[in-house]
DNA sequence: TATGAATGAGCGTTCATTCAT
DNA sequence: CATGAATGAACGCTCATTCAT
């Protein structure tokens, strides 16, 4: 029972380097349970498929970055400290986890319809935690009236656009720095 | 006599829809013949493999792309207006084409790594041709001092950030007025 | 549990019948899977290709047949009696075995080079084989001096032609016989 | 018409270097083409089929062989000398022509039982040719009493089991030596 | 007659999934 | 629960052959 526990996870983690490394479609089972340490059948144990050992790991990342991402976000921060500091965390994240979350994560594509749908709810998902934070913002006056979801499918793609470089290429320097830079343009823009 | 000049563009046409349809894996050649109206074979007439044949195909597509976003964009511009006018012409180009450039382009995943390096050298090219756009900005006077490289992955990240639902939900309204919306953040900024 | 320890051995003995009946080329791995009583990728569960496959599977005969020939022939023999000997076996053995190891075996030819020059090697080590005996009969004072090794080659093209006629056509009466004859032959030479 | 005759050729020619470095079923008919300087298409224009080719240009071959080693053989000559010549000439061929009629040839094996069968009857034809040889030795009192036939099958085995290793490894030295060495065996045996 | 573009049957191999132990 | 041997559907690719020109 204990064991039973320890199996599940070493499995999930194990789909995790490997579905990064390789991709869906090029992962086999077979290598995510030799990498976990347990029979091919074993994996089917706990999981109904790939596809839904896929799912269920990809949700195990999606909540270990919100947690890592979130960590000291409080409602007293002003807008603007709150999305500098998710900017920071979230390259921090991936400058960390380049194993763990590389460029085959992300972002859809390769894949089939139906797996693609399913991970775009969970991409809606990060939009609809975002939105708030922008209509607070407004609310407060501490941003323009605009709409919130654009603000928040802006600001996800600002990330990914500089999350692809950053770990394909390992640049950027320092995570801090450059989420300062970032916060800078999103706030006050390019304009001179 | 090469017997009907157009089949290569009849495979290249068919591969963009069961590729985009379907991704990469799923994409079954004899799938993209069938539509192509060709025999399976033939598609080897003209293409060394599968996998080159998706290149050859994405070429395709981002020359296409390239070039309708391009159109009427002159060095007269200010930086501000270029931009203002490559963010619409990417969301009409994006809306139209739904069918054949949908969520699966774009942005690499689920892939092995050999391809996906090929395909972050095509993201590359798209940077690079915006790095000077940027850089001549600043040499104008018109943007911030900024590294330009990030402000190119910045906006490339916003145009896929705001693409992606609009493909999927067909939301966001007209290309002008999201385009608008878009250049008024990027060059002024969230903020109040 | 290897669950049915004879899967492995089923499967050599099927290719042993297909491979022989249709040869390398024309021989599907399909039919060898269904005669052995086995799904196709059973197959490949025990060997790596279908190149695997025939090897080992030649391998196997070339054992089988060697251990044959060799029953009873002891060191005290002359040389004389020893190839008498092994001419008798190896046309006992062809006739038994007409249906598993016809004339597809046995010697070379409609392979491709990287497989026909491992089949190459196998020949050579029956040579290497009998040279030996060939030495040992020149030093014994028994054979003529002679290269030994051109004294292997001709006895084993000896026993090739008259094996082909033995077993296409069924001639030759009885192996004893023939087998007496031929080293007559050997010995004496056929002049008069 | 005159061309024509020429292009005959040319393909049978081209055959014959790819069937003998490839095998009957590596060999591609594209190749041969190519190397004949004609079309693909026009192959099928001489040659009802791959395989009618290979039994044309194995006829040619033999024809060619039989020409040339049967060259100056006399029916004054002694069966001896005869025998001798023909070794000698069999070499010689076999020694010159290493790039057109290689290991491939020589011995079926590989293919498949139809042509196998063809092939057969070919060999069947050179025995036939020597038969008549040695019965005449017979009669004349060179030879011992013998079936003819088994000495004619013995004399193309050890043909045969010498060409092998001459044209793989290209050994043995002097065909007339090696002719002279094997006609001494074949007539007065190794026996001291 | 000559060509080579077009074809599709055919095959080796892979791999997610099952299930007997 | 755990396993891994067994399976067979699936697919990329080849190549002998055809046929319109």
């Amino acid at each position: 029972m204990q064991q039973e526990r320890g199996k599940r996870e070493r499995i999930l983690e194990a789909a995790q380097t490997v579905f990064a490394r390789k991709g869906y479609y090029q992962a086999k089972i077979e290598e995510i349970a030799e990498l976990a340490g347990v029979g091919k059948g074993t994996v089917y144990e706990y999981f109904v498929s790939k596809e839904e050992l896929y799912k269920e790991m990809f949700k195990v990342i999606l909540n270990r970055y919100t947690e890592y991402v979130m960590v000291e976000a409080t409602p007293e921060m002003t807008t603007k400290e709150w999305i500098r500091h998710l900017l920071e965390m979230h390259l921090r994240y991936m400058l960390e986890n380049r194993q763990h979350m590389p460029t085959n994560f992300g972002d859809l594509g390769g894949m089939d319809t139906e797996i693609l749908g399913w991970m775009y709810d969970m991409r809606k998902r990060s939009v609809n935690r975002l939105v708030p934070v922008f209509q607070k913002g407004i609310d407060r006056g501490e941003l323009k009236g605009m709409d919130p979801e654009l603000g928040a499918n802006l600001l996800i793609g600002m990330m990914r656009g500089v999350t692809l470089p950053l770990m394909v290429e390992g640049t950027y320097g320092e995570p801090s720095q450059v989420a300062e830079a970032m916060t800078e343009i999103l706030f006050h823009g390019i304009a001179r």
